[in-house]
DNA sequence: CCTTTTGTGTGATGACCGTTCCACTATACT
DNA sequence: AGTATAGTGGAACGGTCATCACACAAAAGG
């Protein structure tokens, strides 16, 4: 019963999430959200509450649609032994893309992290357990792949990421770099 | 001639970096400034002409008070074999630290990198500047530590200590984990 | 058809932001 | 002592922020 909504919530929480992903939570303001998603602000707040339930929509997007589909081959059952070197040379990809948008805007939620809405607990709580989930991501493609202490080489290539994606906005070119160090290191940058 | 300042520069740009480095710059506000320095908004523009001014000279000041003095072991004509481990270690005690002032700020300008200050030109100019030189120092250590490729030691010790300073202000203890793994696979974390 | 329920549009709310203006105070040079 | 100069305190500025109140629009159930 009631009135129908006139807008897509996927494609509205898509739009919100590409602007605070770009800017970052506090500095995105609700009438730029007004204007990025094509919706006024009595619906947005009808629909997510606030601002910041907007945003907590936008992360939950994030993780579901980039996050998770990125990790997928190291999370099963059966990964492969290249999976994690496919990943690395994946998002080493993604950095050295030309497209601004995607290069300069690093990771939402590490860029969330050392920003003020990071001291707000549940924020920080989804930032960790990010972490978490890459870490025992790539933990699994280290075994896979055999090397000497997979433990030790996941924290470092998980550390490499967090590093890539936080200069992808200073200097698109270390960030590079970094992954291709790592892959050298952790012993699968030959000329595969 | 003419009166003469009722406090410190040093001081004030001291209290102003601490609060910078803990909250970021667009989260301080001038009223905050003003509490924490015990000096007023008209003294402040006074001596430094803006906001960003006072934040520049917090840069400044951490820059000279904080980043050179950790790295001048690195920096000299002479580098020890051990320098390289001893920073690593410096920066993990720093983190380790109980102090939670001290552990939750991460870096100040890698902070500021993925703040909406950071899209400003000279802020990104300083921040890369950072890396360039906290990656010329490490690799200095990696050389006079005689590894086997300095090149990619130094750029995965590089990113170690970029993304442990970013995972200081959500998990501690990941970040410490981080520099460890570090030590150990580059050769440096045997029981030395 | 008419009522109920839900979504939308407009406009205003109080709070806070960084910055500026101006009168007043204190120092240093003549 | 007198005067030019620089620093300080306090109040105010316009602008923007996130949020809300209320009237109107549309769809579903009786």
């Amino acid at each position: 019963m009631g009135r129908a909504q006139t807008f897509e919530t996927a494609t509205v929480v898509r739009a919100a999430r590409t602007l605070f992903w770009d800017r970052g939570y506090e500095d995105v303001s609700v009438p730029d959200l007004e204007e990025a998603t094509g919706v006024r602000r009595s619906s947005l707040y009808h629909a997510f509450g606030s601002k910041r339930g907007l945003f907590d929509a936008a992360v939950d997007s994030y993780l579901e649609d980039v996050v998770r589909p990125r990790l997928r081959p190291l999370r099963g059952p059966d990964v492969a032994p290249g999976a994690l070197e496919d990943y690395l040379r994946g998002v080493r990809g993604a950095l050295a893309d030309d497209r601004p948008a995607v290069v300069q805007s690093g990771c939402l939620l590490l860029n969330a992290a050392t920003a003020p809405v990071g001291r707000d607990e549940a924020v920080a709580q989804v930032v960790h357990e990010y972490r978490t989930e890459l870490h025992a991501a790539l933990l699994r493609g280290a075994v896979a792949a055999g090397v000497a202490a997979p433990q030790q080489v996941a924290t470092v290539c998980t550390s490499a990421v967090v590093s890539a994606f936080v200069l992808a906005r200073i200097d698109p070119a270390e960030a590079v770099a970094t992954l291709d160090a790592v892959l050298d290191v952790v012993g699968l940058g030959g000329a595969a």
